[in-house]
RNA sequence: GCGCCUGUAGCUCAGGGGAUAGAGCACUGGCCUCCGGAGCCAGGAGCGCAGGUUCGAUUCCUGCCAGGCGCACCA
């Protein structure tokens, strides 16, 4: 991993080395360099960073935590580790670095000024090509609440990774020869429903998609024609599978719509039916059985199955049947049999591609290609080092057995490279699924499971709606001077803010309870909260004097010798951004950049109301400017990784 | 039955072997003669239970209790 020149940006790893060298010079080694501890100390008299060090070693090596502290300052203070001013000693035994502001201070001006919009960007993914699959909604029906928490996790897992310097492929999967697809064709084919002229179609869809369900458990010999359709569909060439074809096509047109909307872009859309028509599995079934992994069960309860046997493996030991059947004793593949191609054909490794075409240019200026029957051969597409899978957490044992299959069948460092991103999902709290007419007992439940068999959840675009409609309100009631034209966009810009930020600052595996009155909330711990923040900092910055902004150059603007705590705060916090950054795209973790991001925006608010920019002495002001100035593109950027607009006034 | 995840403030969530456990919402009370009140300041209240490891546990381990989700020759 090449090293960034900046000093700040591996303060802690520098001080981690010192500290471990200090050690070595007296003890034999017992801990790792990376085990040392290091901490933000509860108050500022303990100075910027402290380690707790000694107090760990006063056990082993039999001796009082604070001689030892003591001893350890001694040999710090001879050699200051880069950025350090002062090094103290606390009881019971921590050792307290005092950072040099002014050199710390300069050293980050000077990375802004630099790197402008770059600026947080490492270079830990150069050379690695990482395919990210995420979105993958069933191309029958209006997307809801937890598509977009799908979307919006995996959108901002690859605006990290990018800017973590991977090639990052970012491919959105339609299952259209599905049941889901199945069961609207049922609907318009064989129950002749027609979609009302003035309804969007992915609207009727859902409703559709309920009924037919619904009449299933009514009428058994409906429920033949689902599998019926299934054949005609996987058969394809005849009218069925035209009009499945068109649904689905129609459908994903809907949810790229809203995606786009939301700022959320693919480079490539592949097609279950063309996965199926190329003969993918085929292909991937002749290579297994040279592999040699693949066992026939001549007797059992998989008798004249194709099965891959798992049950040597840890994780699945306790297991009831530990085999997976790929092949069934009819001879047809499994759902997991075509994963397991598909999944080889990432890494390159199936023999075997697909054609492409255009699709078509996206509302961000780039290019979006699908495969096709009748495409082109391209090389771009697959090839990955690394594959991540944005799955909610539901398909974790169907992701094990993805991952481990590939292992037993040969392919050991594809195996290691497959990610399930695994989220939770997003269910209703209460109050909101009464909203939705659900039954609702008082008292017994407060989460309701979406449920899209049952047309129960929150539509993309009526959550898109509602905010956009809140947002215009309070934008049209604080500027009565803008046209309702420019209401609607600064509304917008809110809304997709709000959404997608509320939509990525929850811990992966808590299960978001959406509630309409939480989720449109636009104070405190939201994205309007970040945004505002942004179009205050720019507001300032748009009154200072030409002359002045002119004049103020990050790389040589004098800094004060004595910082207020609150420049002080926001510098260290500014200083981070790089570090977070990296950590969040490493630990996979959009929360954690998010919740950092309203950290910055929160030190800036109380920067705002203390500290006087403008009406500052001169030489202060100056100062201060250059500091707004590095705090706009710190800012600026860390809203757009996580794919929010900023703007200049709201 | 087996496996995975989760129990932190009235509510929604952060955190995580170390110095008084943090936010937001809600509630109460303050703050625009001063860069935009989508803001700021102040207040109360919390680590499910029981053991264990440790100088030190809310954090790690074990058990229990409570909740959620999985465990197809479905996709």
């Amino acid at each position: 991993m090449e090293g960034h020149t900046y000093h700040f940006y591996n303060l802690e790893k520098q001080l981690q080395e010192k500290l471990w060298e200090v050690l070595k010079g007296e003890h034999p080694p017992v801990l790792d360099k990376e085990e040392i501890p290091l901490e933000v100390p509860p108050q500022p008299e303990f100075g910027d960073l402290s380690s707790p060090l000694p107090l760990k070693l006063a056990g082993t090596l039999r001796r009082p935590p604070l001689s030892i502290a003591e001893k350890m300052q001694e040999a710090l203070q001879k050699d200051l580790p880069p950025l350090v001013k002062d090094i103290t000693v606390t009881a019971p035994g921590y050792i307290n670095f005092h950072l040099d502001y002014t050199a710390l201070t300069r050293s980050f001006f000077d990375a802004v000024a630099v790197e402008k919009e770059k600026y947080g960007e490492t270079k830990g993914g150069k050379g690695k090509k990482l395919v990210i699959e995420h979105t993958n909604i069933n191309p029958n029906k209006a997307a809801h609440i937890g598509h977009l928490r799908n979307a919006c996790l995996g959108d901002t897992l690859a605006r990290m990774k990018r800017k973590q310097g991977y090639e990052v492929e970012v491919r959105n999967y339609i299952d259209d020869t599905g049941a889901a697809v199945a069961d609207i064709v049922v609907g318009l084919y064989h129950l002749k429903r027609e979609c009302p002229r003035d309804m969007p179609f992915d609207r009727f869809c859902w409703d559709l998609y309920a009924e037919v369900n619904r009449l299933y458990e009514e009428d058994p010999a409906l429920k033949e024609k689902e599998r019926e359709v299934l054949r005609q569909i996987e058969a394809g060439d005849n009218e069925v599978a035209h009009l499945a074809k068109e649904v689905a096509g129609k459908i994903v047109g809907h949810h790229l719509d809203i995606m786009w909307h939301m700022g959320v872009y693919y480079n490539l859309l592949t097609w279950e039916s063309d996965i199926l028509h190329l003969g993918f599995w085929e292909h991937a079934w002749e290579k297994l059985r040279e592999g040699g992994s693949l066992v026939y069960e001549e007797e059992g309860p998989n008798a004249g199955c194709w099965v891959v046997q798992l049950g040597d493996l840890e994780e699945f030991q306790d297991l009831e049947n530990p085999d997976k059947v790929l092949v069934r004793s009819n001879g047809t593949a499994t759902y997991t049999a075509k994963d397991i191609a598909y999944q080889m054909w990432k890494f390159g490794i199936l023999g075997q591609d697909f054609l492409y075409d255009r699709h078509g240019l996206q509302p961000n200026g780039t290019v979006l290609w699908t495969t096709a029957p009748y495409g082109n051969k391209m090389t771009r597409f697959g090839q990955a080092d690394e594959v991540i899978n944005v799955i909610d957490l539901r398909q974790k044992y169907l992701q094990d057995v993805l991952r481990l299959s590939l292992h037993k069948l040969g392919f050991e460092e594809e195996a290691a490279h497959s990610i399930h991103f695994a989220y939770e999902v997003v269910s209703l709290s209460a109050a909101t699924a009464r909203e939705l007419g659900v039954e609702v007992e008082e008292g017994k439940k407060e989460i309701y499971a979406m449920s899209g068999r049952d047309g129960i959840g929150v539509k993309a675009g009526d959550m898109l709606a509602r905010m956009t409609k809140k947002a215009t309100g309070e934008v049209a009631a604080r500027h009565p001077e803008m046209t309702p034209e420019e209401h609607r966009k600064l509304a917008q810009d809110i809304a997709i803010g709000a959404i997608r930020y509320y939509m990525i600052k929850y811990n992966m595996n808590s299960i978001i309870v959406f509630d309409f009155n939480e989720a449109l909330s636009m104070q405190g711990n939201t994205g309007p909260y970040l945004q505002y923040a942004y179009a205050r900092a720019a507001n300032i910055l748009g009154r200072v004097e030409p002359e002045v902004a002119e004049e103020v150059d990050l790389r040589d603007i004098s800094i004060p010798d004595e910082l207020v705590p609150l420049e002080r705060e926001l510098i260290r916090r500014m200083a981070d951004f790089p570090t977070i950054l990296s950590r969040a795209a490493q630990l996979l973790q959009p929360s954690l950049l998010a919740e950092y991001t309203y950290n910055l925006a929160a030190t800036f608010m109380n920067f705002y109301e203390e500290v006087p920019v403008l009406t500052a002495h001169p030489h202060r002001m100056r100062f201060r400017v250059a500091l707004l100035q590095a705090f706009r593109q710190t800012l600026g950027n860390a809203l757009y990784t996580l794919g929010i607009p900023a703007m200049l006034r709201m």
